[in-house]
DNA sequence: CCTTTGCTTGACACCGTGTAAAGTTGACAA
DNA sequence: TTGTCAACTTTACACGGTGTCAAGCAAAGG
């Protein structure tokens, strides 16, 4: 897991083949399907290490802590800052999408949780009276999902060029001046 | 073509293969390969052939012929509406992105062509003064363009389950909250 | 000493894309 | 009438990547 971490990271998710994988952990091919059974296992367990090793809830807990605008701020921050770490991942994890029903699900599921982390910032945003009228929870929750979603972190800092720290603030902002009334 | 367009058009884009497509077309497979030397070359010429059967030029002018605000509502109406028609055919070729140069280069030229007019409505937005003063035209073109992004029509339309009419209701909104001052 | 565990090598099936070659059919022309 | 060309057919195969299968090997440990 620790060498398709590493490669998924360098290569920014695609063109790693199972023989890559087993090569940089010092294996044969054959023995990496002695311990995952298909590619879509061994990029769901790694990405699951990686939570694991990045302590995700602990860098969530900021987040949770706080309450309405403030919130919303941090979570932004705390998952705009997590995508580049699980992004060689995503990236695989998406690729496989279309023709591997495994890796779809996997992804999806990660992706539900990141949806309800927005959807607990928005109950925030609710809660203290500052969500737009335009907006109910869920429709809130499906904007703010997807305008943090990997596919449009890639687009921004790759196609557009943008630095990371820009791409928090100035995703903060999008969320603040679209959702807070 | 024809063939290619209706198959990717009722499946969404993916697991179309090039048999699939001659089936479809009453030819052999290697008959297609006698008109298109590559499966993206099939794609692109679909995506072409696609624009000209549309009138893509005769749907912009609407956007193009207003000013200011407007322009911006309007072009995100133009291209919002667009996105369904060419749904298909766009997941395809960012399937193939990953492993296939000419497929990427297809798709970045399009969306470059997407862009341009992205720029062209902030453009007319900071004509009249009404450019938020956070943005240049090009962190706002950026932005707009990734906010428009056909990813983010997929995720808001089938993930989400928003009808089309409230994807572009909404990101006419968006786009107004967060980039008009 | 024997078994188990973790691995190795090597071969092979499947799928989809793309290539290659030889043959068929129909239209049009000298 | 014969010949040629273009569009297409059938059949076969190479390649790359995933996943399967089988036989064998080496070291650890009761």
């Amino acid at each position: 897991m620790r060498a398709t971490w590493k490669l998924l990271e360098k290569s920014g998710g695609a063109g790693v083949r199972m023989s890559d994988i087993a090569k940089a952990a010092g294996i044969s091919r054959q023995a990496v399907y002695l311990h995952f059974p298909t590619r879509a296992e061994l990029l769901t367990s790694t990405a699951r290490y990686m939570d694991d090793v990045h302590n995700i809830d602990g860098s969530l807990a900021a987040s949770r802590a706080a309450s309405g605008v403030e919130r919303l701020d941090l979570w932004v921050e705390a998952w705009g800052n997590y995508i580049p770490k699980i992004h060689g991942v995503g990236r695989a994890l998406i690729a496989m999408r279309d023709t591997d029903e495994a890796a779809a699900a996997a992804w999806g599921d990660r992706m539900q949780a990141v949806r309800h982390g927005c959807e607990a910032a928005i109950g925030a945003l609710e809660k203290v009276d500052r969500l737009k009228a335009e907006f109910t929870l869920e429709t809130a929750t499906d904007l703010l999902w997807s305008i943090l979603s990997v596919e449009m972190w890639e687009k921004l800092r790759f196609e557009c060029g943008w630095s990371q720290e820009d791409y928090v603030l100035r995703m903060q902002r999008l969320a603040r001046n679209s959702l807070v009334g």
